[in-house]
DNA sequence: ACACTGACTTAGACGAACGATAGTCAGCTA
DNA sequence: TAGCTGACTATCGTTCGTCTAAGTCAGTGT
């Protein structure tokens, strides 16, 4: 990676760093099962905790985190004959991290599993194979050396 | 998201999971940031501790991990009339892992900061601005409701 | 021969993350 | 009214991630 940016100053490494502010809401990984549970369509709390095989407290402590930083949203509902309960839903704000999810499981797939993983992403239009990439505004695809990272106006 | 995958099943809980095997490499805040260096153009030692605004034995320690991952590679170097010292390079399967960081970043942009965030990938071809996104082999935009999730052949 | 620098390692302490187990509480259902 | 279930909370102990502070060691420059 090239850019007008110098990396020996090492301005980014504070807290305006977007990837530092990022993982200040994911860092954990029972933070991201939840997210994966939640993508897979999972809602319910007994579900969050058996399928991301963490504990029931660890899943109480993530939810409410989550919900907290605004990527899920808690709901009640209520299914006929049953009493209210409460749901968790993905936000747009929790929506819109799959791409960090889906570039996980990309590269899991590709790179720590024999036969290239258990499970792929699909277009459901078509059925084609769903890939993450990084492409130009301009609509070309950019490899792992054409990049800058540049500063915005008025940040330097 | 839906798919044939009935997520009630709970099989991806499992260290099949290629989002829980890629956490097993990149689980920590730390190696994150370490990789976040290494994209920059990090290379040595004391400025990955010093950049990544870690203790040098978390940085030890993550470079380790990182080398013994085959993230990143550790080699000789020599700078004439100094002694040998050794850098780290990003490896191929390291250098692929950048979608995930770029992904966090556009997040990070998107949703942590008011101002959109200081910094933004370019494409070095044209300076365009560059996005995360997911696209099927056909070269279809997939949005957020449009992919399925499915079991490879053989896998379930 | 001695100081200096880069690249670490060692020791010790602390809080956060996590699991296991058990308990709570509200509202159906019998 | 008593049991059952879903959705949690409470407590405890362990491991992990991290820090600070200090030490090591090899090669270079003086």
């Amino acid at each position: 990676m090239t850019g007008e940016l110098d990396p020996r100053a090492g301005w980014l490494a504070g807290d305006r760093c977007p990837i530092y502010r990022s993982l200040d809401v994911v860092s954990t990984r029972s933070a991201f099962l939840i997210l994966r549970e939640a993508f897979y369509g999972t809602t319910r709390f007994d579900d969050f905790a058996k399928r991301a095989r963490i504990s029931e407290p660890v899943a109480a402590a993530r939810l409410r985190e989550l919900v907290d930083a605004g990527l899920l949203e808690r709901e009640d509902y209520r299914e006929p004959g049953q009493r209210t309960r409460q749901r968790y839903k993905l936000t747009e704000k929790g929506t819109d991290l799959f791409p960090v999810l889906a570039a996980l499981i990309q590269w899991g797939n590709r790179w720590l599993d024999e036969d290239g993983g258990p499970i792929e992403l699909q277009h459901s239009q078509d059925g084609e194979p769903i890939e993450v990439e990084l492409r130009c505004a301009a609509g070309h695809r950019v490899g792992p050396g054409e990049l800058d990272l540049v500063a915005r106006r008025g940040e330097l």
